[in-house]
DNA sequence: ATTGCTTCCTGAGCGC
DNA sequence: TGCGCTCAGGAAGCAA
């Protein structure tokens, strides 16, 4: 569920809860959700709190790497009373100060990872490029489009091409660039390739700045919803501003929305 | 190399 | 009220 606007919010929200703690334990609840990849080990105290993706890093004092996805319906909970939990509460990490992070997900597809800290390229290693950094720029899509032929929907959801776009922010791009969504990737012009570019970085600027989007499950560390969700133009939408009804069809296994008459 | 299909799992919403 | 069906914001693994 969450796409790189919210996994921000929350590393925003992280950075203000949990940096400087110390780990004392990690409990987990539903077997499969924590990955050791190394031996039991003392983690010590969160050092930094950064994302790559949609992935979320923590470092530790003791040269560990806490590495976090929340998939459709993770979430990351902050909480200082000890006692409290909920049903689908997969795991805890308990910090040393009697507070904890609770990573609740319904349907359980999140993972935590914990690994050395050498082995955090490894992890990131499959990924592209990040939206919002100066190397995504039209000349980066140019050469990562030019021998695709898949639609430019299915091609921008590839975390390989661009690391964090999902399925509701890719709707929103394409319909502010004006370019349908099922025109393959080697076809897109120069110009299109730049709009493409531009409205990936606004889009996601604007999200981040009201919190990212709640459609369902996302919540900020604080368990609070998002705005962006008023600013949508067609991800779940009937109709277009322009007075068109939405089309909704499958790509990829996935809905997409879109405006026949604006985008194409 | 690229593309698309299936799968993991739970819950909400719909029609009957 | 309850049953069965479809759908959901992700991405790895596999086959063609």
């Amino acid at each position: 569920m969450p796409e790189l606007p919210e996994v921000q919010t929350i590393i925003n929200g992280l950075n203000q809860k949990i940096l400087r703690k110390e780990i004392q334990e990690i409990i987990e609840f539903r077997p499969g959700t924590i990955i050791w990849q190394i031996p039991f080990t003392s983690l010590g105290k969160v050092v930094s709190i950064s994302r790559r993706g949609k992935y979320i890093l923590l470092q530790t004092s003791n040269k560990i790497n806490l590495i976090i996805h929340l998939r459709m319906t993770g979430k990351l909970v902050f909480e200082t009373d000890l006692s409290k939990s909920s049903t689908h509460s997969r795991a805890e990490i308990i910090f040393r100060d009697k507070t904890k992070l609770i990573f609740n997900d319904i349907r359980t597809f999140g993972k935590i990872q914990i690994m050395k800290k050498d082995e955090e390229i490894a992890a990131f290693q499959n990924l592209g490029v990040e939206p919002l950094s100066e190397e995504f720029d039209a000349k980066y899509l140019r050469n990562e489009l030019k021998n695709k032929k898949a639609p430019i929907k299915n091609i921008l959801l590839d975390q390989r091409v661009l690391a964090g776009l999902g399925n509701i922010y890719v709707a929103e791009i394409l319909f502010r660039c004006k370019i349908d969504p099922r025109k393959q990737g080697n076809e897109l012009d120069l110009k299109q390739l730049k709009l493409i570019v531009l409205h990936t970085k606004t889009v996601l600027e604007e999200a981040i700045k009201h919190n990212g989007t709640t459609i369902s499950d996302y919540r900020s560390v604080e368990d609070k919803s998002g705005e962006f969700q008023n600013f949508l133009k067609v991800y779940g939408k009937k109709t277009c501003e322009c007075g068109a009804e939405i089309s909704k069809i499958k790509q990829a296994g996935r809905s997409t929305y879109f405006c026949a008459v604006c985008q194409n």
